[in-house]
DNA sequence: CGTGAGCGG
């Protein structure tokens, strides 16, 4: 903050911030010799608690009652001009280049197979990425036609069988699947969830669960609804751990009226673009 | 009327 000179005038706004609380700027008596004039000056509090600044009525006004006389007074309003930080236009002016190339571009492809899919769907994600990964050092993968980009460690480097320095999740190390065939796929299981439609907008999680729990062990409820207003969508997703549980769930809700509607229950088939 | 949502490039 910087300090105000006082040698010169200040404006009227800097002298209202000057002011503390409650406290008034003190009047002050000014003579003018060359007009003979004396200015009183005081500052009061109005009538609406907001502080103004007065002068005494002097010359021809000196008599006149309380308020400005036209025929001898200037009214002047001081305008003071707001400067605003944020500038809607400038915020508008903004433009992301990466977010408006990727989705010009609309094509995805796999860096596994080069398919027409992301990556993390692809249907050779769990085997031949795992092989492409150890294949790194040297060895080219085994998609012949894939112009994949070489490998900066070069062909003549050998491949050591290195344990160390990378890491290796629990689903690749040696011996996990020899013991089980249960293979833990990282995809949901979809093949126990059922889609039930037709609910009233007020239907919540946990009247789905009462609702389905007689049925047998339920995974997991997914309500749909809005993500910004929480609205719900009026339908909902059971995952029962049993298929035959979701089966027999089928078979007893649906049609089943439930809030003056009458339900809809099929098996779910999954999300995403084929 | 209505098949979720996210990750990522």
């Amino acid at each position: 903050m910087p300090s105000i000179d006082d040698s010169k005038p200040i404006s009227w706004a800097e002298q209202v911030e000057q002011v503390e609380d409650g406290v008034l700027p003190p009047s002050s008596e000014q003579y003018d010799e060359e007009k003979g004039i004396k200015v009183v000056t005081e500052f009061k509090y109005n009538e609406e608690n907001k502080m103004v600044k007065t002068w005494r009525k002097f010359g021809a006004a000196e008599r006149d009652p309380p308020g400005p006389n036209p025929a001898n007074t200037i009214v002047q309003v001081e305008e003071i001009n707001m400067q605003f930080i944020h500038n809607k236009e400038e915020v508008q002016e903004q433009e992301d280049d990466p977010l408006l190339k990727l989705k010009s571009q609309k094509l995805v492809s796999c860096r596994i197979c080069k398919g027409d899919h992301w990556t993390t769907k692809c249907p050779y994600k769990d085997t031949l990425g795992p092989l492409q990964e150890k294949l790194q050092d040297g060895e080219k993968p085994p998609v012949g036609d894939a112009p994949g980009p070489p490998t900066s460690q070069g062909p003549t480097a050998p491949a050591p069988t290195k344990t160390s320095g990378k890491y290796v999740p629990p689903s690749l190390r040696d011996g996990v699947n020899k013991g089980r065939g249960e293979t833990m796929s990282s995809k949901r299981d979809e093949s126990a969830t059922i889609r039930v439609t037709n609910l009233s907008e007020d239907t919540r999680e946990s009247d789905l669960q009462e609702l389905f729990r007689p049925f047998g062990p339920i995974q997991r409820i997914y309500l749909a609804k809005d993500k910004n207003t929480g609205q719900s969508k009026g339908f909902a997703f059971i995952n029962f751990h049993r298929r035959e549980d979701a089966a027999r769930a089928i078979a007893g809700v649906s049609g089943f009226g439930y809030d003056h509607l009458i339900l809809n229950v099929e098996w779910a088939k999954p999300s995403g673009t084929s």
